[in-house]
RNA sequence: GCGGGCGUGGCGGAAUGGUAGACGCGACAGACUCAAACUCUGUUUCCUCACGGAGUGUCGGUUCGAGUCCGACCGCCCGCACCA
């Protein structure tokens, strides 16, 4: 064998695993299936370390599960639609349409030299027309199930650029892109009934074991179940119409604190006091305005207008509550409408001090008396407290017995009924722009909103549009949006919205299943492969995109897209860290100019940021660091809001001095990239699929460094090396240790094992260097060294796969490493004839004794007081106490 | 504010309640070399010449035995944030 040359040998068996057809996903009836995903990609153009990590961890599990015997269906496509490609036409011309395809062919012949064992003939764009028709008909078809509705909504509308910005794209209130003010306003918008399957979405978290805890209860939180009461006011002095106010409260015990109700300024009274009240018109107005992300930071201040309306209490209709319109007050959760008890809840404490209302405390901690509050007395509801203001059940109760109790008394006195409540609101998917799938329906003005017939379908995105006005283009064409009501014939209108793209992922993970069928999805293949068996992404889609892809499943299932089974899609996911990288900055003079342009003074410092190999400084083995120095101190006390660099090194190329910020998120705009092209062509695929998953558990970040990728290299070619010198041996060369090389193999197998199987992939390759140094070491015959180095490569191949079947070829392996069965360690080799038991005295380790893995305990005693350490150590003080764990440990007492 | 997670050498990190620091990086020493790089061999938690002692954020507890379990505190990270 000669030097390991990672661009011969990945190319060479690249190839031979395509013509083989190695990869392949068949439905075979004779073995177990596996499905293995990871999150699909937004095609940008450029893969990144993210994307290396993430698919290496799915390869390895689909690597070692083919090995393991299973039919493995390991699949890649695109997250194709969505704003960037429209941005992109907007900011370079072009049509998003070649700008996407186009990425996606620079990204998939950046991602096939990493050698992943992905079926690409399964490959699809969400943005092809094959799958968004598909996506369309299901659309229709929870159109008919009630799953799909129209409603007006109150939506973020930038006014710049004609659309509608979900919240994140919000930024202290201005759009994201255009900087221009957001205004709420309200459209007619199709939804997702997800609502409906609240209660479920919740309840199945439960059986979801092999997911992270962390996410069940993001999910939870989000879905956000609460049980309250439901009932109404009467009003007094009230416009027509509103005789009643329907109130919610998860506190019914706290009923009698009741000082004051509120309403939200969305809620329909207020818009109908509104109306003939410029005051309250004003107020309104004002809560309206901004309602973003930034009014939550700007203040938290309660603020509110008293209508004049009062309303009467339950209990006590001579007791008169004042009606306020209050700017906490959310319309879409429960009725809109509150009643307030300050004692016992933060905002309405602030309230109530505010506008000087009263507060009257409903229960106090046990063994307290009643004395009048600085601030809400909110204990958790499971603890007890002492009611000097209740009305059902006993005086000393929990809050969740109050709160039951007090919902039984109302509904028996027939006030109100028992309410169960969810955050979680439907799912408005409609987007004002092109790059999206068509909402598959028509307007017409006789039939009102018809779905298209399904024979129309794919509804295609027309391609001759301009993206030189901001706005819809699908909107503003010429003809497009012009057809025929599939109802009655007469001319109608196209919707011009589109859908959200993620709706476009929250199905792909079953298209993939039967990926150019004609119908959404084939029910053989969904039901040999579904459901996904491990699902692999990023902690940033806990919640949006795992719950909508779980709704979708319920809503297939609903309308016969997907088996019973696939309810719950990811029988198991797991959430991988980030690689980071450590930040180059340094400090830049430049000039300082007025508003004409003219120098004004000759320089500021600025900070720039510097790609990692523009840091030639950056020597392994040079020690550049060293910390604070005054220069640092000096600009940071000038620049208050830079970074804090505590180190920093030189750059070469000018000898300016660079600082390091410890590491960070890789980001273009901090230039801590490492580009995983770079690395394949230095070093090869081997290399960086080794590298991302050693150091780190996958579950937390990784730390990408020059000098670990170059350990990964020397590694791999020092097995390279040592494959070499094995296959010179002399095939008669008898050396010795063949039986402990044998056990070291076997408990090589067994780590290794364990180690994929528990998603400690750093802690399989930590074996495999100490396996490498064992066989290194070893002088044992030509066959145990032959046998050892190919299980070896086995061991290494869902890791490195490359290295690993040249490795198995050339020392005479059947077949393609790829699919040998994977190695099985003898249980009778993992078991050592004798231990090593280390002794300790009252804790403390003092000597270890030797002896055999079956001695009996009262053996290993006797040879433990016997030894001279021991008894050097109890210096003849009696023993009070023996224990032994056999196999483990023994325990002196003293 | 609420919820969750995490604190172990110079660094990334290992340790079913049973020898703390596997494995890797870095560092140090030696071999090879005219020399350096590469490569190979070895050392590397801290204190102590040594014997020995200390040690997993801090304090306390359970246990024959605690990085691991329990309680309080400190620090860091993440998610949610007017949800009545």
């Amino acid at each position: 064998m000669s030097r390991y040359e990672p661009k011969a040998i990945e190319a060479k068996w690249q190839a031979a695993w395509d013509a083989a057809g190695t990869f392949t996903a068949r439905r075979d009836p004779l073995k177990p299936k596996y499905y293995v995903l990871e999150m699909f990609p937004y095609p940008s153009g450029r893969i990144h370390m993210g994307h290396v990590r993430n698919y290496t961890m799915g390869d390895v599990v689909a690597r070692y599960k083919a090995a393991q015997g299973f039919s493995v269906l390991h699949p890649m496509g695109w997250d194709a639609f969505g704003m960037p490609a429209e941005n992109a036409a907007m900011e370079r011309g072009g049509h998003p349409k070649e700008w996407t395809y186009g990425n996606i062919a620079d990204m998939r012949a950046q991602m096939k030299p990493l050698g992943l064992s992905i079926d690409w003939s399964r490959e699809f764009a969400t943005c092809d027309p094959e799958y968004y028709g598909q996506q369309q008909a299901m659309f229709i078809d929870m159109m008919e199930k009630g799953l799909v509705y129209r409603k007006n909504a109150v939506v973020n509308w930038d006014p710049v650029d004609m659309t509608v910005l979900a919240n994140e794209q919000v930024i202290d209130g201005r759009g994201w892109r255009s900087n221009a003010l957001v205004e709420r306003r309200e459209l007619t918008q199709w939804f997702f009934k997800i609502s409906e399957y609240s209660g479920e979405l919740l309840a199945a978290l439960d059986g979801l074991k092999d997911w992270p805890e962390k996410v069940r209860l993001m999910q939870a939180n989000w879905i956000g179940k609460s049980r309250g009461l439901q009932f109404a006011f009467d009003t007094v002095g009230a416009p027509a119409g509103f005789a009643q106010i329907e109130v919610y409260t998860t506190r019914p015990d706290t009923l009698l604190g009741a000082s004051f109700a509120a309403i939200s300024p969305d809620h329909p009274l207020a818009k109908s006091l509104e109306a003939t009240n410029p005051e309250i018109a004003a107020f309104v107005a004002e809560c309206r305005r901004g309602g973003t992300s930034a009014e939550a930071l700007e203040t938290a201040e309660k603020k509110g207008m008293d209508t004049g309306i009062r309303v009467a209490h339950p209990f006590d209709p001579a007791w008169e509550l004042p009606v306020y319109i209050a700017n906490f007050i959310l319309m879409d959760y429960g009725t809109g409408a509150i009643f307030g008890c300050p004692a016992h809840d933060a905002r309405d404490f602030e309230f109530a001090t505010k506008y000087a209302l009263p507060i009257k405390p409903v229960f106090v901690a046990e063994g307290a008396e009643e004395t009048a509050l600085a601030e809400a007395f909110v204990p958790l509801k499971s603890e007890k407290v002492r009611y000097v203001r209740g009305f059902a059940g006993s005086d000393l109760q929990t809050g969740d017995e109050a709160v039951n109790a007090a919902i039984a008394h109302c509904e028996s006195k027939g006030i109100g009924k028992g309410v169960t409540n969810y955050r979680l609101r439907d799912w408005g998917v409609s987007r004002q722009r092109y790059w999206g799938c068509p909402i598959p329906v028509i307007h017409c003005a006789a039939c009102g909103v018809v779905a298209e017939k399904k024979e129309n379908l794919p509804v295609k995105l027309p391609d001759d549009v301009t993206f030189d006005i901001p706005g819809n283009p699908l909107n503003r064409h010429p003809t497009w949006a012009a057809t025929i009501c599939p109802n009655c014939g007469a001319a109608a209108r196209r919707e011009t919205d589109t859908m959200d793209t993620f709706v476009d992922s929250s199905w792909y993970y079953a298209r993939f299943t039967s990926p150019h069928a004609a119908t959404p999805t084939v029910a053989e293949d969904a039901d040999y492969w579904m459901n996904v068996d491990q699902y692999i992404g990023g902690i940033e889609h806990a919640i949006l995109h795992l719950l909508y892809s779980r709704f979708f499943a319920r809503a297939m299932h609903a309308t016969g897209h997907l088996p019973a089974k696939a309810i719950e899609p990811f029988n198991a996911l797991f959430t991988q860290g980030m690689v980071t990288h450590e930040i180059y900055t340094s400090m830049e003079g430049v000039p300082r100019r007025d508003a004409n342009g003219e120098v004004v003074t000759d320089q500021m410092v600025r900070q720039v940021y510097h790609l990692p190999e523009e840091v030639e400084g950056l020597l392994p083995g040079k020690e550049p660091r060293t910390f604070l120095t005054s220069e640092v101190e000096a600009y940071l006390a000038a620049n208050p809001t830079a970074e804090r660099t505590d180190a920093y090194t030189f750059l070469a190329q000018n000898g300016r001095r660079v600082y390091i910020t410890p590491s960070a998120k890789m980001s273009k705009s901090k230039k801590n990239v490492v580009d995983p092209m770079n690395i394949i062509s230095a070093f090869g695929a081997d290399t960086a699929r080794w590298f991302v998953m050693s150091d780190s558990p996958p579950e937390r970040d990784v730390e990408w460094t020059a000098s670990g990728a170059e350990a990964t290299f020397k590694h791999l070619s020092r097995v390279w090396a040592l494959c070499s010198r094995i296959g010179e041996m002399p095939a008669d060369h008898k050396g010795e240790g063949d039986d402990a090389l044998r056990r070291a193999t076997a408990k090589a197998v067994h780590e290794v094992t364990q180690g994929i199987e528990g998603f400690a992939f750093n802690k399989a390759i930590a074996t495999l260097y100490g396996f490498t140094n064992t066989l290194a070491k070893a002088n044992a015959s030509t066959p145990a060294m032959k046998e050892a180095i190919r299980t070896l490569a086995q061991l290494m191949s869902p890791m490195t796969p490359h290295i690993a079947e040249s490795i198995w070829t050339y020392q005479g392996g059947t077949g393609i490493c790829a699919q040998a069965p994977w190695p099985k360690a003898d249980p009778a080799l993992l078991v050592d004839d004798t231990v090593i038991l280390p002794i300790q005295i009252n804790g403390k380790r003092r000597a270890e004794i030797s002896v055999a893995a079956d001695m009996p305990a009262a053996e290993v005693e006797k040879i433990a007081l016997a030894n001279e350490d021991v008894i050097k150590f109890l210096a003849g003080q009696p023993v009070k106490k023996l224990i032994v764990v056999p196999g483990r440990i023994i325990n002196v007492v003293v």
